[in-house]
Order: C-alpha cells, then sequence, then structure tokens
DNA sequence: ATGAAAGCGCTAACAG
DNA sequence: CTGTTAGCGCTTTCAT
C-alpha cells in the first residue's frame, strides 16, 4: 500500500462534507462561475471546517500545468545577486506574484552542463513561464524558450529585433536626458564613455547620448567621435576611457558614462587631473549598481524602475501564461534623471 | 477526455520500449538495487532513446513528496538582497543543489498575511524542507516549522538554545579574534560597538570581546563597561556609539565594532575628532555587508564564510530531508580575521 | 528480480 | 447547474 494518507483533507472529503459532488468543489475552488450560491457555500463552509488545502501535485498533474515560474540566473551574473539591482527585480517578481498561487523558482546556470539540464527542465514542462535576466546576445536560452513555445520574458533585450517578450528600462531616452540636462546646464563638450558595442544596452545609451548632442540647438558642431570612449562597464574601463578622453579633447567639460561604476572610475582620473568635479566637469553616469553611488553620493544619475521592472516581466509572464496565445509584449519603462550635484 | 497527451514519452511508454514492466522502469530511475543488469540497460537505453524525463509532479503525487525546498525571506531582510550575504548564501546553496533535483522556490514574506499563506503551504506539505535567513528572535516560523514536523534549516540561531538545525558563524570565535588581534598590535584601550543586545549575533560577538579582554595578559583591566556602547547594527548608531565612548574614555586606541557598517559610522567620527585610523584608533568590524568594504577598503575585518554557510545549510537540509528522523543538526563555522590596515 | 495492479488527489469532459 | 467518470504519470505493494 502507498496511501500514507497524510491525514490531510481531500477534495473528495469537502464534497462528502458539503454533501455535493467532487466536480462541484473543484468548480468552487477554481472560481468557476457555473455553481450555485447555495452549493458554494456549503463547499467553503466545508472547506473551511476541513481545513482544507488543495493538493498541488495533483493539479499539477491533472492540469498539465504546474503554477511556478522559474527566475533564470545565468553563472557570470551571480555576483549580479550582490546588486540592489537585482534585489529590486526580486522584490518585484514577489510582489506581483503575491496574489497569485504562484510559486517562484530559482534557478541558477552556472555551467554549460546545468543549462542543459534546465533545458530539460523546460522541456519536461516542469514550469509554467520563465523569467530571464541578463540576457547576453548569444544566450541560447531565449531562442529555445520560444521553439519549445514556453511563455518567457527577458530583463532587456538582445537587439532591436527581439522576438521573446521583454521588459526593458528606456536607455535611450535615459541618456538622453542625462545628455541634454549636461548641456542645458551650459556644457559644450561632452563625451561618453560607452560599454561594450555588442551589447545592446550599451548601443542604446550611445544612441541618446547622439541623439542628444545631434538635436542640441548651439555651437556644440554635432555628435565627434573623438568625444566617444569606449569603456567595459568596469570602473578600470570606465579610468581608461576617461584618460584617452582627455588626451583627445583636454576642454571636455560634461561627461556621460553609460554605467554609474565607469562614472565613478572617470571621476577618480578627472580628479587625478586636477580637474574639479562637478565644477569644471560635470558627470553622469547610468544608474546599473549603485555601489557607484555609495562611492559617491553625489553623482547625477540616470535611474532606472528596477523593481517595476520585475512587477512589470511577472506580470507580463502571467499574462502569456494565461492566454494560451503566444503574443509578445514588449515593454519600456522610462528612466529618471535624478540630479544629486549642484551644477 | 483530458489527456493532453503532451507528447512527451511516459514511463510507461519507456517500459514498453525496454521490454519491462513499469515497475522496474520505476526502480531504475529510482535507482533500486534490486535490479538486473540486463533490465537496467534496456531501460538506461530506452530512457535515451525516447528522451524520457519523469513527471515532476505525477512522481509528487504518488510519492507524496514534492522535491522543492523552500528558502524563505522575511520582509524586513528584502533589502538583504543587495548585499554580498546573500549573494554568497544564494551562491552556496545553488551549488549543493546543482547534483540534486531538488528545486529551489524562493520566498518572500513581506506580511503577517503572507506569513499566514506561507504556513498553509508548509502545511499542506508544499515543500520537503525549509531553509530560514536572517530569523529574528521573536519569529514564530521556526516554532511552527518544528510543530510541524518541517526539516528546516537556520542561518544563525535565535538563543543559545536553539532547537532547530542551524548553521552560524562562530561570532564568539571572530569577535575574540578581532580583539586578541587589537591587543596583541599593543593596544591598550580596546572599546567595542555592539549590536542590539537582544539579537543573539550581538550578544555572542559582545561574548568574543568579553572573553579576548578578560584574558588578556598585561594591564589592561579586565572587562571594562565603560568601553562597550550600543550600536544598532547601522552607521548612525555606529557614529552615536562612538561619540559617546569617546567621551567616556578619550584614550581609548582600537575599537572592535560588531558590524562594518557600524565601524565605518565609528571611523568617520574618530577622523572628524581628529583621530587618525587607525594609526591612533585602530578599528576591526565584523564583515556582515561588505558596503562598508566600498567605503573603506582598508577596514581590517572578520569575514564570514558565508557561501559555505549557504551550501552547508542546503546540506544539512537534505539530509534532514533523508533519513526521516527529525535529529537537529547545529553547525558552526569558523570565521577569519583579514587584516586589510597597516597597524 | 520483476510484472501486475492499486491508488496518490485532482481536473475536465460528459451526461443529465 | 451538478454528479459521475476517466484518466494525469508515477510509486509501491503484492504476488510470482
Amino acid at each position: 500500500m502507498n496511501g500514507r494518507h497524510s491525514g490531510r483533507p481531500t477534495l473528495e472529503e469537502v464534497a462528502l462534507r458539503a454533501g455535493v459532488g467532487r466536480g462541484t468543489v473543484s468548480r468552487v475552488i477554481n472560481g468557476s462561475p457555473r455553481v450555485s450560491d447555495r452549493a458554494k457555500a456549503a463547499v467553503e463552509a466545508a472547506i473551511a471546517e476541513l481545513g482544507y488545502v488543495p493538493n498541488r501535485a495533483a493539479r499539477a498533474l491533472a492540469g498539465n500545468r504546474t503554477d511556478a515560474i522559474a527566475l533564470v540566473i545565468p553563472e557570470p551574473e551571480t555576483r549580479l545577486f550582490a546588486e540592489p539591482y537585482f534585489s529590486d527585480i526580486i522584490r518585484g517578481i514577489g510582489a506581483e506574484l503575491a496574489d497569485t498561487d504562484m510559486q517562484l523558482l530559482l534557478t541558477l546556470i552556472r555551467t554549460p552542463k546545468e543549462r542543459a539540464r534546465f533545458a530539460q527542465y523546460l522541456a519536461a514542462h516542469r514550469v509554467d513561464g520563465v523569467l530571464l535576466v541578463s540576457v547576453h546576445e548569444d544566450d541560447p536560452l531565449p531562442d529555445l524558450l520560444e521553439q519549445l513555445e514556453m511563455p518567457a520574458v527577458l530583463n532587456g533585450r538582445r537587439s532591436d529585433l527581439e522576438s521573446v517578450s521583454y521588459v526593458d528600462a528606456d536607455n535611450v531616452g535615459g541618456a538622453r536626458a542625462a545628455v541634454a540636462h549636461l548641456i542645458a546646464r551650459g556644457r559644450r563638450q561632452v563625451a561618453t564613455i560607452t560599454g561594450p558595442p555588442d551589447m545592446y544596452v550599451a548601443r542604446s545609451r550611445l544612441d541618446g547620448y547622439r541623439q542628444a548632442v545631434e538635436s542640441a540647438a548651439g555651437g556644440l558642431g554635432g555628435f565627434d567621435t573623438a568625444l566617444v570612449a569606449r569603456g567595459d562597464f568596469t570602473e578600470e574601463g570606465g579610468r581608461r576611457a576617461m584618460r584617452e578622453l582627455l588626451v583627445r579633447r583636454p576642454g571636455i567639460d560634461g561627461v556621460f558614462a553609460a554605467s554609474d561604476v565607469m562614472a565613478a572610475g572617470a571621476r577618480a582620473v578627472l580628479r587625478e587631473a586636477g580637474r574639479r568635479v562637478p565644477e569644471d566637469v560635470a558627470l553622469v553616469g547610468f544608474e546599473d549598481s549603485a555601489i557607484a553611488r555609495h562611492m559617491d553620493p553625489a553623482l547625477t544619475s540616470v535611474r532606472q524602475p528596477t523593481e517595476e521592472m520585475g512587477r512589470t516581466m511577472a506580470r507580463v509572464l502571467l499574462e502569456e501564461i494565461a492566454e494560451r496565445a503566444s503574443v509578445r509584449r514588449h515593454v519600456v519603462l522610462a528612466t529618471e534623471l535624478v540630479q544629486r550635484d549642484s551644477v
């Protein structure tokens, strides 16, 4: 015998107690409208009396779903945990899921082997949907998900033509706003430190920079490649880029860095070079990590609505799961320029 | 009919293909020794050919288990995410679970309502075990878990008499080592900034301090309450405590802070007061957040083996789940003094 | 060692 | 609207 009748009441016992059939109980539980008020009341009473809680596994088996979604964290990014970004994303997801009985599975993928394993999970339909963060351009997972027709939402996108649903921050707009701010404040030679060009997010921020300088009135001379230096989203990269810029255009009086960490590096170099920040050279960074904010609380930056991104990702995913159709959604959330310096 | 025969091969199909009964396939999958090599080989071949993956829900239903554990994060701590501590804990758990087919559920609990909901989860045996972090002394969850006979492991403990299994850092030893270090370096008036006395971790670190000063040779005068100031694990708390100490014992030449954040606060006050750190006053903090490390990379501190704690928690939990018996395990992991200043 | 059979608790199709 | 009836895919006796 198997039947460790776990002690826990079953749907059948509820039905008995309520004096109805199992089907009716099931309907009540699942909020079907095709139930009389009388029956519904009886069932609800029975449920309360018995302290009945549906068995998830049975439900999943019979209903061919799992009521669970996975949040996938690729390895190089497990460090990501240590950042407010991640904290906020998770908090947002949690908030959105709170009123659902959807479970959140945390899946760390650090090796190709683990990725293969996760692919199996997916194939076995062990989750109803997937949330992906920090997806790289060459990540095979999104395509696999699509092929499997598994609902999925990315945070960020791989390119302009992203086919999978995604929720992203308005990187172009944020960068544009940052640079426009600098220009509006009277800065005439505004440079930018970019991220790796093979990352969409880096290209977007560069686009924003370009739009702002090109549309600026007055004699800024439009887009000047000498004012663009490539960084790699690290502090050291920011340092190198800033040194280059200083050599190429010593008269720089404003810098937009595509990440706050790079901004911190740039600031250090500027000060070493005897430039006052922000008086001589105003600096704005795109706030990814907020670690840099600890380093310099006075750094003006472009803030992302991270928690809202998490919430939105979850909401979009739930919608995608609900409607069986595979409609892709693309959401871009606004960023906000937070001025922390006095210039 | 229900049978959206999902396309996925079932155990039965494997059995057919392998020319054996379903029971045999099940035994092979679960690594039962009571299977002939021949049958085993046949089954494994069939599994590979068909790309069979067991259905988790069916398994859970039949086996009365879930192959999932929950990591519970109480609300006030969701900020915790933003710290390396959390990152490391999760990485450790992930590493330990990687070779298992145990899933990790992330459960955020921010309201009493959500706690009640989670209690239902537990009662409904929706997970095989629970991992709890940052448990407060008055947290009702551990007792509930115990009452439900649900395997559980805490990170840290509520008191000396903790009944639930836990994995903790050696707070007493770490504090003792820190203070002994200070004394060995010639510091004669070593003060301490403590955490809230209703937190076990704070009391432990104070105990370590006391042990070190009491066992110190030479004229340190033993434990002096005037050298103990209460903080609250915040930077501002550290500041206040440091100011008090400076008033009570202006001659202080060493400080052990029960957290690195408080150490950062103390350092700021010391410098304002014209004391050189670490030359005039050497400072050691207990490394909880590492945010402070960013503020002052040169701060000597007591480091905790956080990732190992996560790994250990998971391992202990898996063991507890495996053996049905409810044996409690208490693991205390060593800390390490990392000297980052030159004094 | 292994096949057969009996569920695990629930959902959904079906017939009223 | 509601009771009945088939399974969902697997584990676990129970014989053999």
